[in-house]
DNA sequence: TGCTGGATTTGGAACGATCCAAAAGCTACG
DNA sequence: CGTAGCTTTTGGATCGTTCCAAATCCAGCA
């Protein structure tokens, strides 16, 4: 296994000093023509692979930025993923995504290892759970750091937080339902005493305080598999349920399952509302109504606003939060019962 | 914004040599203890991170393995993403994926900056289209790199493929609605003309043949949308047709959402089969019948394989076939016509 | 006390690029 | 023909580690 070669062979084979071959990588005007020739024949000959690690021990920034998601498998995770690292690289700069999987040592080994790599920033979606290590590590760092989606540090000067505008969401989805006819309107899905169900479940609730309505809360992991068996739970334990505003897609999609399942339909007699709008709420059947947060929109704002941060040092707002829009399908529309 | 510090001022610090601090971070027996925790309290006063790309500098390998994958939102790809990235993680290498959406362009982008920023080994599967730029390289690299799931490079001694049995999975597929009772199967999705889609199509084509049954093949993006759509075609121009095995398990949702649309079950009458059994074909309703192909395990198998070239030396097989396995649901049941 | 040999520690040369000041090559002009 | 004033090229120092051979330490022993 031969090694590879270096700007010194280059220099070499093209008989010009290693100064010369540095300056044509780096594009710079003043080698020859001629000479900027000879050194690209030399580099072609050579199969000459730029080693970026070296580079950079000069000159620090790597162009590199880290980005670590609780949660990779979660439809509306990649889609932000993969969103930020296509923004990203339209600038130039490549993304290291990596999956935190809820596991906040696992996590705080990732974030080290991108540190040690010498990302020049970083974008978390933290792991529930003690996450100290995690930010203990990023605040020594002096890295912009962002945290989306989900709040990891309460120090959010240190590390500035954008999400999304979820009581408002609720707020809306709420309302809907009871306009659709809904009296019995049931929250599911989302762990009890997370910063995010509780969001999502503030609206919901002051809705239905307002309108003296009651109150069924069905809480638990906000899988596909949870919104199943939750189906069954709300048609034997709370038969009067006529609405239910869901922690996110997976739970709605789970539970309009769960009612087919059951042969009892959606949509009339029973209004569901999903939260995210993936993909495959408008393409299930029937379509989804949900609170759509624009991910894709989203992540390209983080993008450019990390950007700023580490190209202008304009720091971000410590908190920002981006607008919902309630997208209205087939599985809320009552028949004017 | 002050540099971060390098083990000299640590060593400083300490009142020891660079060196030492050295032999420290790399856990060596022959230092001192007392002189470890001088060390080790040091760099926990001085905040310092350990820098990576220099030390790789010097001794090539970075411990890192890139991650090229098609299409990242597709949840067959995430899966495997993830389990390769926690199964490298497991043996202490880094992963850092990246998604080239189905851009050749993009996927050579990608690829060329991996190796500039010195992944010791690259796993790929790669997008449709001209990849001879990415290929050309990869050769040129010298590094192990695994073809996976699509053939990129016809070059399988350079880039050994592995993937799964697809033919024996649509065979099997095929005979089993037949023997539910269906007489007119089509295949659905999958773009003409690509390799997987022959290879998914083959095994069907061949039972069909031996059992002198019409063939109807609908081809396009593989899709939750081609799939609901072609639901619709489906009714309209062969409305004989009483069976599908599809291209994969988004076509095969959207083709049941399609049907569901319509008011017309799938399973009584229709069977449906889908490819790949991700997870919501589980969880959907009706629970969707579906070629099973152990992804996770796949994944684990990929990251050894990569691991005992990386390490060993020990080349993998040019071509490897994972076997599959066809796991039956409500979808395709016939009622015994 | 002087020596010996294992346990520790250390200085300096890599690694592969960038950057800078200085050297070398040109032109054109008196 | 010498040289000022460009353009182009170059050697050497540098970035933060690792590695190696050599230096230093120190306890035990004669």
């Amino acid at each position: 296994m031969k090694r590879r070669p270096t700007i010194m062979d280059v220099a070499a084979r093209a008989g010009v000093s290693k100064s010369t071959v540095s300056l044509v990588l780096q594009g710079s005007p003043q080698v020859k023509p001629d000479t900027r020739a000879a050194v690209r024949l030399a580099m072609a000959d050579l199969g000459y692979v730029y080693n970026r690690a070296a580079a950079n021990l000069r000159s620090a920034s790597v162009g590199l930025v880290g980005l670590v998601i609780n949660d990779l498998r979660n439809p509306f995770f990649t889609e932000f993923a993969t969103t930020l690292q296509m923004t990203l690289a339209a600038q130039g700069y490549a993304t290291v995504i990596a999956n935190s999987d809820e596991d906040p040592v696992l996590q705080a080994k990732l974030v080290g290892s991108m540190i040690e790599h010498g990302v020049s920033a970083l974008v978390i979606s933290p792991a529930y759970g003690d996450g100290s290590d995690t930010f203990d590590l990023l605040a020594r760092s002096g890295l912009p750091i962002c945290q989306v989606l989900r709040k990891g540090d309460a120090r959010t000067d240190l590390f500035p937080f954008s999400s999304f505008d979820y009581g408002a969401g609720s707020i809306a989805a709420t309302r809907h339902l009871i306009e659709q006819g809904a009296r019995n309107i049931a929250f599911v899905g989302g762990l009890p005493g997370r910063a995010i169900t509780e969001e999502r479940k503030s609206g919901w609730r002051a809705v239905l305080g307002a309108a003296a309505l009651p109150e069924v809360a069905l809480h638990g992991k906000s899988t596909r598999a949870f919104g199943l068996s939750a189906a069954d739970r709300l048609m034997a334990e709370h038969p009067q349920v006529d609405g239910a505003v869901c922690f996110n897609d997976l739970v709605a999609l789970g539970l309009v399952a769960g009612f087919a399942r059951a042969g009892r339909g959606v949509g009339k007699g029973f209004g569901v509302v999903g939260f995210d709008d993936i993909e495959e709420a408008s393409q299930s059947w029937p379509p989804l109504t949900s609170v759509a947060c624009d991910i894709a929109g989203f992540a390209r704002d983080t993008a450019h606003r990390l950007l700023r941060w580490m190209v202008d040092g304009q720091r971000p707002e410590p908190e920002g939060r981006s607008p919902v829009r309630l997208v209205i399908r087939a599985s809320s529309l009552g028949d004017g019962r």
